[in-house]
DNA sequence: ACCGTATTCGCAACGATTGTTGATTCGCAA
DNA sequence: TTGCGAATCAACAATCGTTGCGAATACGGT
């Protein structure tokens, strides 16, 4: 995502208005290396402005997504993340804590795909499924993912 | 997927029972090449068994993703998708008609990625999004992707 | 055939996200 | 500076996909 300043300047071209609800959600994505969801996002942009609506957080997000300066994903089931890291990069995903981190891939292009039979390729994901660090060291103790409680104990 | 038959004794083998909806679910999902949500499934499924709720077809769709019998995807916002096909195989995601297609891709393995710092990686999954040869063609015609309504026209 | 237990089904409830509407505020181009 | 349209908020309602719950029913090992 471009800083603050570049955003509003590029909000304006648009007709959008730059408010200090935006602002504010523009500085807290900026500098932010992570993958928040929108919820998240709200609880932040509240510790600096109380009382900012998640309708509004909402909104702005989106305005983001559809200028492209921000990515938005979908890794597992439940809620969007949201990525202000919109550079060439793909995602460890740990299926235990459900934690997601960049990681840098090279080879992307290289992939010897069959089958594409007139199919155009805009853009390649490439998600790394399996357990981070953390998970494995106490293996059994920090991860906060919960077991499916779909069937009789 | 394995067929029916031996579906019915994986699930007996497990204290699972099978029942006639169930069945009827292994039947159809056995020879589906696509990647149905619930609710298709259910579609289909009421056509040959009127009646059959959508929360038994939820039920039984999670029994077989946890068998890894089915493999569940989330490749776009709203419903899961799911696979009958659990080879090693990859998918193109159309964003103008969100039809999902098989592809077969070579030199995964062979991908260079830097940052995994302890992460140990089960599953790599490629999505390659953009547009299918349909949705090239008549090109504004077929798309059933809606657009957003958020922002006032 | 019997019985314990899994399953089914319908409906309620859930989490995430968006629609609405009206009153109020506010950004910003002219 | 002023005026207009956009944005916000509050307060809900609504939607979608999915799961929880409970009473009735049906598998299947014996
Ligand atoms: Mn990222
Ligand atoms: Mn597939
Ligand atoms: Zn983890
Ligand atoms: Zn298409």
């Amino acid at each position: 995502m471009r800083p603050p300043n570049e955003l509003s300047t590029a909000f304006r071209a648009i007709g959008l208005k730059v408010t200090p609800q935006r602002q504010v959600l523009f500085s807290l994505l900026h500098d932010h290396d992570g993958h928040p969801s929108a919820e998240s996002i709200h609880l932040a942009a509240s510790a600096v402005m109380p009382g900012i609506s998640l309708r509004t957080v909402y909104q702005t997000l989106n305005d983001l997504v559809a200028m492209g300066e921000l990515q938005q994903l979908q890794l597992t089931p439940g809620s969007s993340r949201f990525d202000p890291n919109v550079s060439d990069h793909h995602h460890l995903v740990c299926d235990r804590c459900g934690d997601v981190r960049d990681v840098y891939v090279g080879g992307v292009t290289g992939l010897e795909v069959q089958g594409l039979e007139g199919f155009s390729i805009a853009i390649t994901d490439v998600v790394f499924r399996g357990t981070c660090a953390t998970c494995l060291d106490g293996s059994s103790a920090t991860g906060t993912r919960t077991p499916d409680p779909t069937r009789p104990t």
